[in-house]
DNA sequence: GTGGTCTAGACCACA
DNA sequence: GTGGTCTAGACCACA
């Protein structure tokens, strides 16, 4: 389920963060579930356990996970929303690499079309992807 | 001249590059002009000259400086081309963070706008107040 | 395994880089295996662990070596191919030097039976004796 | 009438044999006669008298040139026969790096046609070329 | 344990 | 003076 490249440059533990994440996001992982134990994770994933429990403690952190001692941890009623406010703080770090960029003579179009490629557009078709992100946000 | 935050969770090595790299598209160091020496860098901004020594080393790598040892650093001939291929490496970066954020959520409207930022728009994008998006803005 | 001569002129770094790719290319490092860690050869070369993390630096940024940071570093899927690439860039410096040598007067006859050395050829080129190009070679 | 490039990785004072060597060898300085002092050098190249002082003393060391003290330098009368014996020292460059390319994989036929290049070739034509380097080698 | 960054200080060839 | 290499030793985040 958690799909972990263990030679990327990102950290192993904040992949793992991702990858819970997203997983929450496609209602994989739903409010009040439980989440895999970490023993589980790290036999199923092949990661040190305290790689696990770094992420677990990020994510219950901030609000995303609750732990119930002894008995494993479970996706937070307003996960949802607390990953919106996460990612929200991850724009900032998008503008400080645009600043960047822009200083080296990359335009705000390029840039543009960069983003679009996240949308799996091809950098023009802003308007046709509005809302089409795959996730289900009605609850 | 150069801008160095040692606090920063940005490298130092880094931070001179780009730095350098902004000077250089500012006009502020020409092509065929001379750097500041290692020793003289090290000196003004109290930084090993090892450290600007790896940040020479990576811009010379690029083709964007070139060491005559002996008798200094010079800008290349072609530092602005190198720099805006160098850059252009970076919008994979940026591609690849839009990706993460689009999965936890953030819409390509909320990208462009913090990219609207880097350009001195107010954060409230010019084109998207044109009601050309169809989105109600007001609340 | 790797053999380090301190007295070379040839940087030492660069020694080790050469030799991390021979033993690649000899199939002693397979892809995905894991190096050495730099402690590991620090120690075992007697080198300092600065001089090996500055060859694997750029071992990395060839993409024949893949750092994991916290879990050792490892040989790219790709290496062979990439060690091939940066090896086909030196077969410039190699024009040059010819260029120089044919300045001087060395012909290109001499030049190949310089190369042939390094193929374990006896020195007389084994095509050149077949009498092909015409040359007395008997004083 | 010497091509220096400050900015080329290879030392000024090495590039200052070379085309002495390479003028030598095209009949431009002939046996006997005087070369240029190191002033005059130094201004019209631009480079500074002790960079060629030891270029001088390098060719000196090799029976290339003979100082006359007080008088200048003069192309000694075996100079030719000396900058071919020169020349076969850097064969064993040439060996040393064929040696390296092979182990990261390079063919024989790859480094004969690199060679080429040198000859005016297109890797194919070594028959053609054979002593028509342009030089006069006949006295 | 792993790799990555940084400092302090030495030494080198070269200009 | 210049850049380039190397050592010794510290500290960091990550696994």
């Amino acid at each position: 389920m958690l799909l972990i490249d263990k030679l990327s440059s990102k950290p192993v533990y904040e992949q793992i963060i991702e990858e819970i994440e997203r997983n929450i996001m496609l209602g994989v992982y739903k409010s009040g579930e439980q989440l895999p134990s970490l023993r589980e994770l790290s036999l199923s994933l092949g990661i040190n356990p305290n790689t696990i429990q770094k992420s677990y403690a990020e994510l219950t952190r901030c609000g995303i996970i609750c732990p119930a001692p002894g008995s494993g941890c479970y996706v937070s009623a307003n996960a949802i929303e607390m990953i919106r406010e996460r990612a929200r703080k991850k724009l900032d770090t998008l503008s400080e690499l645009a600043r960047e960029l822009a200083v080296l003579g990359i335009t705000e179009e390029e840039m543009r079309e960069a983003i679009g490629l996240a949308f799996g557009a091809s950098g023009e078709n802003g308007e046709m992807m509005k809302g089409e992100n795959g996730y289900d946000q009605s609850k």
